[in-house]
DNA sequence: TCAATCCGTATC
DNA sequence: ATACGGATTGAC
């Protein structure tokens, strides 16, 4: 029938015909015009495992899914299980990953063939592959979105390179180094070098060298024969671990994985990790997917900072798949931090993880005087104070400070986050009528108040034009620099923040004006802190606004010397709050578990699980109707989410988190096999509630 | 009665 | 996006 007239690939398809008799080849001679006749190619499969199992990058939630190809003989030795393919998934060319190799397809119809190989390189291991399977799973998400986190784009010349010498010998034996300071430090370190899996929650001393203590448990895993995986905030942590595992393990025993590495180097360093040529990774939050074989630990830093939160869809959290991936590959894991989440304190409640502390006489001897300012108004007597505008308590204390030799940091907040007020006729900076302070307010609908002594300030005028009418200006750490360095004349001044961040200054009496996040180390440590952003971390309408003040203030004051070697810090919000008791009391273990208590008794996270839904309204509604919840979901809202678009929350018990995914992950599905046009963002425990 | 066209649905 | 199968239409 074919030679009657031009055929095409699909009526040889309908007809029955093996598709390679009739290839596409024979279909574009007959149409292409004075196109070059190519020779039918007949590819046959592979002679073992002929079928490749693979997930195609489709961001389409119905096709969530594995499809079966056919693996032609001659690509049987490079599409390999982890392998990148390309193949024709309807009709155009996709990018693949192949799963695993089968001997036969429970497909029923007819297979088509892998189209090429991209490389042989097997980038996704089959422990990954797993992981990436449960956090789509787990965040209602693809698994192909997954693996754009998980795998590193490929850089073709870096895996053609010869592999690097082996490392030496390790440099030192594991011991239990540091942890012995801890209750229960010792026997977590033990626990890990004899191959078990404990898991715990680190209080960790102020002063502590956490990154050091890092190392020692990455060392105790190695020396049990299992690898390592240690996750930090930022590119600052990342180097004073990467400095600590090099002293700790030797050189060349671990690698440091970074966003900002660049292709050619990232890729270098994961393919090491991936060719087993190292067992202990150090990294930001995609290293949480680091192909690390026979992991032993996992761990994590500070694991309340925002930066572990992964802004790509499916949107997980670094400790979240951390704690996914200790319990899919056995792990020990480690959650450290001067401060405690309330998630961490969630999993010690339900005895998942065991604490890690000092005693309290240890607590007290290592941590600074902590001082509440907010009742604080009166100005200072001193002259210089005076004209600068400081309370009494924060001036003295810095001043103090800097004549015992000493520098000073202050924590003001970020660059934005809390706009200074002006005047709205005549620009003159607004002022607290009590200590002079400049005024600042939280987005929008918050009384005004004072940067430094907190107190709101309901009421204002202006004293230069007499209007009453403030608007906001943009007020970064330089101008509080300028203002701070007037009262202290002499005093070098120096800021860290944003794009130029500090991370070890010298121990001479100066001040440094850091925001949250970018404070430097001192030599020695500081002698003194002001915590001068209380009122603005307090005070937004945020569920963790106390949680995240004790946890940035906390971190800002554990640079700070110990009370007995004169390290004092002047925090400027109201001691009745508890999270100012915290910090005074040095106590963030007991404020996150009156934390857990509140928010399970309000129904907030982690003692339940949201999602949330968000775009057109329509749409939402679309999905909600689209999805078979649990009976327990409780739907709060929708509320505006600008541009239109709206909001909506779902509420479940725990026990129902993976069921809420579920139903979530199958709406999503049915809405993209009907081409629903508007997008729906569904997000599984989303940082931000309000 | 058969081929051309339309439409819904699956995509291996 | 595209390609398939089934339904529908229309010319003989």
């Amino acid at each position: 029938m074919t030679e009657a007239g031009p055929p095409t690939a699909a009526r040889a398809a309908r007809a029955g015909a093996p598709a390679e008799a009739l290839p596409e080849a024979a279909a574009e001679t007959a149409g292409g015009a004075g196109r070059q006749a190519r020779r039918p190619e007949v590819r046959e499969p592979a002679a073992v495992d002929p079928v490749a199992r693979v997930v195609v990058d489709v961001p389409l939630a119905h096709l969530d899914r594995p499809f079966d190809y056919l693996v032609p003989a001659g690509l049987a030795d490079s599409v390999l299980p982890g392998s990148r393919v390309r193949v024709r998934f309807a009709g155009q060319l996709v990018d693949a990953v192949v799963l695993e190799r089968v001997a036969a397809s429970g497909h029923d119809g007819r297979l088509a063939y892998v189209e090429r190989s991209v490389s042989a390189e097997p980038v996704l291991s089959p422990a990954v592959a797993t992981l990436a399977r449960a956090v789509a799973d787990r965040w209602a998400g693809l698994l192909t979105d997954v693996l754009r986190l998980a795998l590193p784009p490929r850089h073709a010349r870096v895996e053609k390179e010869p592999p690097p010498d082996p490392a030496p010998p390790p440099a030192t034996p594991a011991g239990p180094g540091g942890w012995t300071a801890y209750r229960a430090g010792e026997a977590f370190v033990r626990g890990v070098a004899g191959g078990r899996s404990p898991r715990a929650v680190w209080s960790t001393l102020p002063g502590d060298d956490w990154p050091r203590r890092y190392a020692e448990a990455a060392a105790a895993a190695l020396g049990a024969g299992r690898g390592a995986l240690l996750v930090v905030p930022d590119r600052t942590d990342l180097d004073r671990l990467d400095a600590a595992l090099t002293a700790v393990l030797g050189p060349g025993r671990h690698v440091a994985l970074a966003a900002d590495l660049g292709p050619a180097e990232r890729y270098r360093r994961w393919l090491r990790v991936r060719r087993g040529g190292v067992a202990a990774v150090a990294g930001t939050r995609a290293a949480v997917f680091a192909p690390v074989a026979a992991l032993g630990l996992v761990a994590i830093w500070d694991d309340g900072d925002d930066l572990h939160a992964e802004p790509r869809a499916p949107y997980p959290h670094a400790r979240d798949v951390l704690l996914l991936r200790a319990h899919l590959e056995g792990t020990a894991a480690l959650l450290g931090g001067h401060a405690r989440t309330a998630e961490a304190q969630q999993l010690l409640a339900t005895g998942w993880a065991r604490p890690i502390a000092a005693d309290r006489a240890a607590v007290r001897a290592a941590a600074p005087r902590v001082t509440a300012a907010g009742d604080d108004a009166e100005l200072a007597r001193d002259a210089a104070a005076r004209t600068a505008r400081l309370p009494t308590l924060a001036w003295r204390t810095a001043a103090d400070a800097l004549a015992a030799g000493a520098p000073v940091l202050v924590q003001v907040p970020r660059r934005g986050y809390l706009p200074a007020l002006a005047c709205a006729r005549c620009r003159a900076p607004a002022r607290c009528a009590h200590c002079s302070g400049p005024l600042g307010s939280t987005s929008g609908h918050a009384v005004p108040a004072c940067r430094w002594c907190g107190r709101p300030a309901a009421y204002w005028s202006c004293p230069a034009c007499g209007s009453d009418r403030l608007r906001a200006v943009v007020v970064g750490a330089g101008r509080t620099a300028e203002e701070l360095g007037r009262a202290f004349p002499g005093v070098p001044v120096r800021i860290s923040g944003g794009a130029s961040v500090l991370t070890e200054v010298t121990g001479e009496p100066a001040l440094d004006v850091a925001t949250p996040g970018a404070e430097p180390r001192a030599e020695g440590g500081y002698g003194a802190a002001l915590l001068l952003d209380g009122w603005a971390l307090l005070s937004r309408p945020d569920l963790r606004a106390a949680e995240e003040a004790v946890r940035r203030w906390a971190n800002a004051a554990a640079l700070v010397r110990p009370a007995g070697a004169g390290g004092r810090v002047v925090v400027g919000a109201d001691a009745g709050l508890a999270a100012v008791q915290a910090l005074v009391r040095w106590d963030p273990a007991g404020f996150a578990e009156r934390e857990l208590a509140e928010r399970a008794e309000l129904g907030f996270p982690p003692a339940r699980r949201f999602a949330s839904l968000t775009g057109a309204p329509a749409a939402v509604a679309d999905l909600l109707d689209a999805a078979r919840l649990p009976a327990s979901a409780e739907p709060l809202g929708p509320v505006p989410a600008g541009d239109g678009a709206e909001r909506l929350l779902l509420r479940v018990p725990r026990a129902d988190g993976t069921a809420l995914a579920a139903a979530l992950h199958a709406a999503a599905a049915v809405r993209s096999a009907r081409k629903a046009p508007d997008p729906v963002r569904v997000q599984l425990d989303p940082l931000e509630l309000f």
